[in-house]
Parts: structure tokens; C-alpha cells; sequence
DNA sequence: CTGAAAGCGCTTACAG
DNA sequence: CTGAAAGCGCTTACAG
């Protein structure tokens, strides 16, 4: 069934029965009950391809992933994009998740040509991110996941990873701790060097002396948590306390104390970035997890509307958040062992 | 830049034009060449929704995910789709995420009847599961990720969950193991049902009880994997080995051994279940981990091949596929502790 | 409040 | 080998 049956049926016009479907104020209201009723009876959905083509817009968000920033084999874009394609739904909006092939350049070059979609969402920004200024001149809306150092207007959701690891190194500062340990992700992006600049910054304004030795950037995996740790475990002066930047680097770095005979919090205290996944919650694991917790998820929620907004044309300049992130403290984290008798 | 502009520039027709670029034969050899090259020195792309609209083709193929089943927040799913996308990205296709906000049904019906996707890939299928009936009603061909029972004619792509975990199983027995727990997913999914099955008649043809409460199933979490293993281990007659449906689970099985003081291998044998995920690779946990392995995204990107086949018309019935599994031996698996003397 | 008609940007019989 | 024209199914000035 499509609008010319529909409005045939009815012995309306297409106009008619379109502003109806459309909610346009001009519409009798008894002629807006019989289409509407109509519509529902018969299961009639507009042709999306030719709405598309007729108002200009694509009514859909893209996501895109560079194959070589493994983007998409991060289990917690899952989550992610959950948050996305759930709030999409509501307003009707299609998500489009394209794999960038060889340069993601192009790929964006494409969706902006095609008219595919009408704001894409950009993940994992670095400080200087080149994507930002191509999306402007394609003249394609974009919301940041995150933040970068560009000049030019582009709404962003970021959460206070910086503020994040400042309070986690205070805290653990405040239990006695002196030699406190980074295992980060790849300081090529943003949310990194935010979190290595809350850490560093932490560490100044008490006066211990901040070591690059102690803070270590790579994969956010469990096996590259395993191998920072027991790297920093085993020096001279091993740091008493780790900041991970992800739960599976946390699992690794739990390991790798274990692995040296030694017991998590009492020997050595962990705080973790929680994402919010469900596969591994830090409050059931032993010991139970402190963490710097912020639901990715619901980012991606608030990110899908945000991408929306600016389809319909607000002012990407007005469109920033940075979300705050709870610190929940658990047993993880005790006084060093020096302190604890 | 669009087609009229580019065939005005040419000094030739629309017709030509797009014949030219679509690669139809009967274009001369200079008139393609000259084409080709103005559309690439332009950066001209066809607006996707006047194809679409044009061809009644979506170019586009759709995945689903019901909220309540959660399957989104299952972290092996980003490789899933990354194998979706990068093989969807090779022939041009778009890949459409949409999250059921209520009934699953609805957005089937939703996407089939704005015509927004020329397939689907139904992922999570069950036994009797009813959403592949309503596609065939539909008209809305899919492939689905797994297996059903159903007698209609639908595309498939499964691994071979059945004889991983029985061949699993024996490996088990013929080092001696007789008490072998099983951790399954949640059977009301037919892949942790043939895992089950897998089990329960490797079991059985060795003569070994199959005690119902050796088989637990549910959620692939850490902690369920946690939860489950102590819960075995804690039993009079605790099982030997066990058999983990997941990689989360399995760490969460490793911890549960740790706790009650027992060592993994020696004392308690571990398998699981690894889909290929980057975050956690089963051999560099310690002890390594012995897997069933297949590679999901590898199964992704076959999926996508499969629904690019069916849109463009290909017979459902003829494209199925039940991938062999690998095992791969490693130090998480020992003759159980009355043997190893 | 309603309708006839043009137009969105393609593809594709049909004609030559 | 090439082109004029119709059509895909909507939306939206414009007219009444």
C-alpha cells in the first residue's frame, strides 16, 4: 500500500492525506482520525527512499570505524551503539554503521556525497583529529564522542575523564598511597591524554614525583593490563596502587598481582574505568572493584539526540556536554602495605 | 554535483551517463572512459535515495536487536558486526542498526514495509522462533546467525556447537575426566541447546551419568561464570572439568576455582568457548586456556555475503553453511587429580 | 481546510 | 551506441 492507494481508498489527494500523516495543523481533525485510522488499518508505512529523495533528508546517523583503529572491536561499543540505535528508534531515525575500507576519508567522502545520512557520529577523536575539519568542509553535521583541540564549531559529549583520574590518584593519595601506577589506553587519543594529564596533575600538586616510568599506554586489553602491571610490579620501587583505564586492563593487572603472589588492595590497590558492560561488573568480582564509573550507554543515548538535533539544524557551536564521573570506592583500594599494619 | 549537472557537462544524456557509470555493455569504450573520469574529478556519487527509489532496491541490509534479550550489551557482538560491515562496505551496501523498542515484531515490520533493507540477519534464534515466520510473511528475506527448527525455507550460517562441545567432552574423558560440569548460555537459544546436546551425548556414549545439576545455564557473564562454577565445585562430588560457554564466563569460572583455593588444570579443568574476541585472548591468561574457537567475525562477514545473495535474489534454501569448530589444546586442561599422580 | 501539479535524482523500457 | 521520456513514491509551494 502506498500514499496514492491510500489516498485513493479515502477519496482524499495524496496532499491531504500526507499532511495528515505528517501532522500538519491545516488538517480537519476529522479527516486527520479517518487517514490516521486508515493508515494503521492497512499497515501503511511511507516509502522511506522516496521521503528521502523528496524532503532532502536522509533520516538517518552514521557511524563510522577505520578497520585500523579496530574501533568496532571494542566490546564496549557495544554498548555504545546500543545507547544509539535505542534513542534513534524513538525519533525514527535510521542508524548506518559503514567499516571504513582502506582511509576513512573516504568513507565519510561518500556518506556526505551519497546524501546517505545527515550527521555522523565521530568515536575515539584525538587532539588533532583531521576528521573534524573534512566533516566541515563536507559540510556534514558531526557530533564528537569526545574531544579535540579543533577550532571549528562541532558539538561534542564528553565525559570528565581528566576530573576522573585527578580524584582517583587524590583518593588514593589521601589512603597513604606514593607510588601510583597509570596503565592507560593509547595516548594517540584524547580520552587518554585527558586521563594521563588528571593522574600527572594529581601527583604535582602533592609533590611526589611524577615518573613517566609509572604511567604506560596501550591496548585497552586484558593481556596488555597483565603485561603493564607486572612490568611496573617488578621494579625496584613498585608503585602500591594502579589506575586502569579499562576493566580489562583491570582483570590483567588483577592477574598479574596474583601472579606475583601478591594480593589485590592489601598489597596493591586497582581503580578501573568502568564503561558500565554488562560481561564484567566490578562490584562481583573479588575483591570488589573501585572504579570511575560512567555509562557509556547512556552516552551513546544522549549522543543520538544530540546527532538529531543538529539534522534538523540546531547550532552545532551550542551542543557540548561533559558529563561528570562518579567514583565508587570499594575494596580494591586499601592503605599501602607500609601504612597498614 | 548530480547526474543532470554531470551529463549537461558531458554534452550527453542523463541515459548515457548513468549506463556509463552503472557499467551496462552497451557503452562505448571512449564514452565510458570520458564518464568515468568526470565523475571522478566531480566527486560524483548517485543521491542513494533516487536509486533506491528508482531501482525499488534498498542497497541496504538491516540487524535487529530486541531490548529485553540484550543482545546488543553482548560485548562479542562488535566483532559481529564488524565483519558485517567490512564485508557490506566491500559491495556497497549499508548496514542498518535498529534497536526493537517494544515488540521485535513491530520493527519487521516497520523495515519491511518502508522498504528501508532488502534483507535482515537474525541473530540469537531459537528452536521455535517466530520471527522467522513473520519475515517470510513479510516477504523480507533473512539469514540467520544459528539455526531453528523451522520447516520454511530461510538462509543460514551456523558453527558446529554440537560437535565442538562433544569432541570437547571427550578430550576431557580420555584424559580421565568423569565428572565434567557444563556452563552453557541460556537454552532457550538453540546455539546453548546443541552445546547441551553436544555434552549431555558425548556423556552418555561413554556411560557416564549425566546429572542434570552438572549442566547450568544462563547468562555469559564473569559473574554468572563465577557463580555457577562455585555452586558445581562446592558439591560433594564437584566435577573435575568444566566446560564454559564463553570466554567471560570462563574468567569468572578461573576466579571461583582461585577462591576455594583450588588451582586451575591441576586441580580443575577449564574449556571455553572463544568467539575470536580481541579483549580477552585466551592464551595469555595463566593458565593458557584450552577453546573451542570460530571466529565470529569471520561469520559476520560471511552473513554478509550471504544477505547480499538473497537481495539480489538468490534462493534461501541453497545458502546454509554449518562451520567446523577448532579446539585448541592449552594448559588450562589436565588429567583430573586422582590420576595425575 | 483541500487539491492539482511540480519536483526530488535517479533508472530503464522504448525508440532510433 | 545514444537519447527523450516516463516513472519510482513521496513532499510542498501555490492556488483556491
Amino acid at each position: 500500500m502506498n500514499l496514492k492507494q491510500l489516498a485513493l481508498h479515502l477519496g482524499l489527494s495524496q496532499t491531504t492525506v500526507s499532511r495528515a500523516l505528517n501532522g500538519f495543523p491545516e488538517v480537519g481533525e476529522r479527516t486527520r482520525r479517518r487517514v490516521l485510522a486508515a493508515a494503521e488499518q492497512f499497515h501503511y508505512r511511507p516509502n522511506a527512499s522516496a521521503r528521502k529523495l523528496a524532503t532532502g533528508r536522509a533520516g538517518a546517523i552514521g557511524v563510522v570505524f577505520s578497520s585500523d583503529r579496530n574501533l568496532l572491536l571494542d566490546p564496549i561499543f557495544t554498548d555504545f551503539l546500543a545507547g544509539v540505535a535505542a534513542r534513534s528508534a524513538e525519533s525514527d531515525t535510521d542508524v548506518l554503521v559503514s567499516s571504513a575500507l582502506g582511509d576513512e576519508a573516504d568513507t565519510y567522502r561518500r556518506l556526505a556525497r551519497a546524501h546517505s545520512v545527515d550527521a555522523v557520529i565521530l568515536s575515539m577523536p584525538r587532539e588533532e583529529d583531521p576528521r573534524v575539519s573534512l566533516l566541515h568542509r563536507l559540510a556534514l553535521p558531526v557530533v564528537v564522542h569526545g574531544r579535540t583541540e579543533s577550532k571549528l564549531p562541532y558539538a561534542h559529549l564528553d565525559i570528565d575523564n581528566e576530573g576522573a583520574f585527578r580524584r582517583a590518584t587524590e583518593m588514593l593519595a589521601d589512603l597513604g598511597h606514593r607510588r601510583i601506577g597509570l596503565i592507560n589506553g593509547d595516548t594517540a587519543f584524547t580520552f587518554a591524554l585527558h586521563r594521563e594529564r588528571g593522574w600527572r596533575e594529581a601527583l604535582a600538586a602533592r609533590g611526589f614525583a611524577v615518573s613517566a616510568e609509572l604511567g604506560r599506554a596501550g591496548q585497552m586489553t586484558e593481556e596488555s593490563g597483565y603485561r603493564f602491571a607486572r612490568l611496573l610490579l617488578e621494579f625496584e620501587a613498585p608503585p602500591s596502587a594502579l589506575l586502569c583505564s579499562s576493566i580489562f586492563a583491570a582483570l590483567g593487572a588483577m592477574r598479574a598481582i596474583r601472579d606475583l603472589g601478591l594480593a589485590i588492595g592489601r598489597d596493591v590497590s586497582i581503580v578501573a574505568h568502568d564503561d558500565g558492560l554488562a560481561a564484567v561488573r566490578p562490584e562481583t568480582l573479588t575483591p570488589a572493584l573501585t572504579t570511575t564509573f560512567s555509562s557509556i550507554r547512556a552516552a551513546g543515548a544522549r549522543i543520538a539526540e544530540i546527532a538529531a538535533a543538529l539534522a534538523a539544524g540546531a547550532d552545532p557551536a551550542s551542543l557540548h556536554e561533559v558529563w561528570p564521573v562518579d567514583i565508587v570506592f570499594r575494596g580494591s583500594t586499601l592503605p599501602p602495605p607500609e601504612r597498614a599494619s
